[in-house]
DNA sequence: ATTGAATCGGAACTACGGTTCCGGATAAAT
DNA sequence: ATTTATCCGGAACCGTAGTTCCGATTCAAT
């Protein structure tokens, strides 16, 4: 009985509805103009304002600087997490096209390359949303299991094509090398430095993965 | 009233017993036995716990642990930031220690590695620690900036060394391979991975930072 | 054993942030 | 223009976590 905390915080039964996208068999009305404009309001300021100030901001101040009231708000996204992950949603689905587009590059070192670049480049400018997500208790990869998935599979490849062609060693795994950029970036966004800093970071991690000559 | 005069002592393990005779005129009584017992004992259940669950544990938890109550947990600690301070500072002691050792290494590239190892040992170890810090608004190099810097010149020394020798390059920074060690314990340690990728992490780190041969 | 000061313990207070609710406003259909 | 379903706004509510306060307790000096 030392063991166990508080109890376990509140049942959070949160309504898990997917956002409609397109899907016009249920809905016999669309939505209303206006929200519909405001619905991609909130979504435009709350990407903005998790990566300015992190995604602790309170709810309050993305209503806000959305121009719309709270009540707005949470008609739109019933939770907080909910809009975490819409915007996660947006970002891993970014990320899955700039994979498929390096995939294209015939040379497959440079391929991983530019990923990593740019996912370094997202990483960094949006250090703390993963971040935030974790410390309230969510697991990423569970919640968007199918997207990640995608996302991982399609990082193998480039990696499994980079290792095929002897430019990088077999025996570091993709996760690995997802934790090096990943973290590194988080940590060079944390201690004030200059902007560029993650490029070089990610120069010596290449430098680590390469075959040794 | 811009500096805080919280005190400085009670940082070190062993200063919660009598004060040295020398002071005299400040101190005219040391400390209770059952005070001192409790200090420490608080000191030690949130170091434990801090590491096991994350810094964001409430303190009557922390309070409970320690066998103690929430009112005595505040005699000792006034402000939950002061709790965080006083082990952060063990920390860095610590680990300007191991820095001493590590110089005395004849082997200028051991010395690095070794150095490293340790580094990520206790980075992944309590591995949001120094998260909650910077998340709580305080900046760490500004509060403990004596012992932080004491801990990166001779970091910075090791690395000279490694590089005078002609084992690592010259033209990555300090604080970048901190960057890299730090982020990436940090990364390996959200995604629940084995506890040894942080090993399997740093010798990719230190393959990117070794002279091309 | 007595006494008084230091310390303990935890109930209560406070601040803050997420969430709910409902009267008022508005788009769109008639 | 009227009507109505939908949507907006923000005041109020609630739970959580940090902090304060003071009567009860314990140490240690006499």
């Amino acid at each position: 009985m030392t063991e166990d905390h508080r109890s376990v915080r509140g049942t959070s039964r949160a309504v898990v509805t997917a956002p409609p996208a397109d899907s016009a068999m249920v809905e016999p009305r669309p939505m209303r103009a206006d929200a519909a404009r405001n619905h991609e309001k909130i979504l435009l300021a709350a990407e903005e304002i998790f990566a300015l100030d992190g995604a602790m901001v309170p709810i309050d101040i993305v209503a806000e600087r959305a121009g719309v009231g709270i009540g707005t708000l949470y008609r739109h996204f019933p939770t907080k997490e909910a809009l975490y992950e819409a915007i996660v949603m947006t970002r891993l689905t970014s990320l899955i096209e700039t994979a498929d587009e390096c995939i294209k590059n015939p040379d497959a070192k440079d391929g991983l390359c530019s990923f990593l670049r740019e996912f370094a480049n997202q990483a960094s400018e949006k250090h703390d949303l993963f971040d935030a997500l974790s410390q309230a208790g969510i697991d990423i990869k569970a919640r968007f299991s199918d997207s990640v998935e995608e996302l991982m599979a399609r990082f193998d490849a480039l990696r499994q094509r980079a290792v095929e062609v002897g430019a990088v060693r077999d025996d570091v795994g993709t996760r690995d090398i997802l934790n090096l950029v990943m973290g590194s970036c988080h940590a060079a966004g944390q201690s004030g430095v200059d902007a560029t800093s993650h490029q070089r970071l990610v120069d010596i991690i290449l430098a680590g993965i390469e075959t040794r000559s």
